[in-house]
DNA sequence: GCGCGCGGTTTGTGATCACAATTCGGGATG
DNA sequence: CATCCCGAATTGTGATCACAAACCGCGCGC
């Protein structure tokens, strides 16, 4: 154990099979907006990149794919996913389907310290817009969502949602770079507030107002 | 550039891959409870119910893991999942989120020929309760509803909810195989109303009831 | 009789290889 | 100058192999 603040002692697998950190990797990469829409991977050039042979490679990649995270055209080429606007559309909905759920399930969980977690979570996510980082917006606004979920205490219904996250990484990596976004969205205030006050209708519609906005003005 | 004359072009997807054919294979025997909870599959052994060498099975695997459809131990071993009561619970509050919003989304697309078809899946429902077929009988139920949200128009939500279905077949083997009912479900009938009726507030009250109400008395 | 350790067997993992299909670029042709 | 065609290079697929870890059952010892 090198450091317990680094990396805290409960930490489960520090062991993890190849094909794992693959998928690891690859999906931190999709799911955080490195990758623009359509782009173009080959099971060798992963492979290569990871120091791993081919089959490893191709393991990540389908289960990635399974999840949505990767297109494989019907030749088997891999590729990210460009999202048609129908798709975005039916996606946000699916967001602001499970999310207000999630939230109104984790608010008699949530105390004090992770609402102040919250709200650094938070300046950071200013700071990225500040910065005109599209990565770390993204990571950042994804992870106030998450550590709010959470505390929902449903795995299955956090697991699909991160799968439409997934879905969504390239899509929101170019909404971000395009619109270059100079002001905080105004709903994590609103969130938060809602949070403290336990007010379960106020959270629902706050975390709902947050999803559909960021992806309404899309035209894509 | 034989296959041309001897495969008629009107079937679209004829040459499918190895591990198409055995991802289907296996997804179906999950999803539509053949496999009791727990169960336990090897590489080797699916390799060669398929014809084909391990490389493929392993791909199948791989992709109904993250799926949920199976469950791979910290050591690699494969089982199809044996769901915690909470697990369950949680899933079936996500049927109860997805299915009335699909349910509602295809209203309006309902046309009678889909009523039909859906009266007639639901009368090989009842024959299926009266042979004791559990497989029959989740086969058809989920036909029964599948055929509605199909009408959504909405393939990533539907897409979302049949993962659910899959994460809980062997449950539902294991569920229908003990209760043994002998009455045919009485929201099928309720569903088929509303959908006359074109009363939405119906509809997916009597979605949500059809989908909670299987799933209420399981006692694992 | 019961628990425990040990060895053979099973099983998943990753690397490598041969192969077919796809893709892409260059060059000839109109 | 555009278009089409052909060949080389790229790329995914499936099979096979070596290997280490996990598992299972038998037999020894208490």
């Amino acid at each position: 154990m090198q450091s317990a603040l680094a990396r805290p002692a409960l930490s489960d697998a520090p062991v993890q099979s190849a094909h794992d950190r693959v998928y690891r990797g690859l999906r931190q990469q999709v799911m955080h907006g490195e990758l623009a829409p359509g782009t173009a991977l080959t099971l060798r050039g992963i492979g290569k990149s990871f120091g791993v042979s081919m089959t490893p490679a191709r393991e990540a990649v389908r289960r990635l794919s399974a999840e949505g995270a990767l297109t494989l055209s019907a030749s088997g080429r891999i590729t990210t996913p460009e999202l048609s606007n129908e798709r975005i559309e039916e996606l946000a909905s699916i967001r602001a389907l499970l999310e207000p759920e999630l939230a109104s399930r984790a608010l008699r969980r949530a105390h004090l310290a992770l609402i102040d977690r919250m709200e650094s979570i938070n300046e950071a996510n200013a700071r990225a817009i500040h910065t005109q980082d599209p990565v770390s917006y993204i990571r950042t606004n994804l992870e106030f969502h998450r550590s709010l979920y959470l505390r929902a205490q449903s795995p299955a219904m956090l697991g699909l949602l991160e799968t439409v996250w997934l879905q969504l990484g390239p899509t929101m990596r170019a909404l971000y770079t395009r619109l270059r976004r100079t002001t905080a969205p105004p709903h994590h205030r609103l969130i938060l507030e809602a949070l403290r006050a336990g007010d379960d209708a106020a959270l629902r519609l706050a975390v709902r107002t947050d999803v559909t906005q960021g992806l309404r003005h899309l035209q894509v």
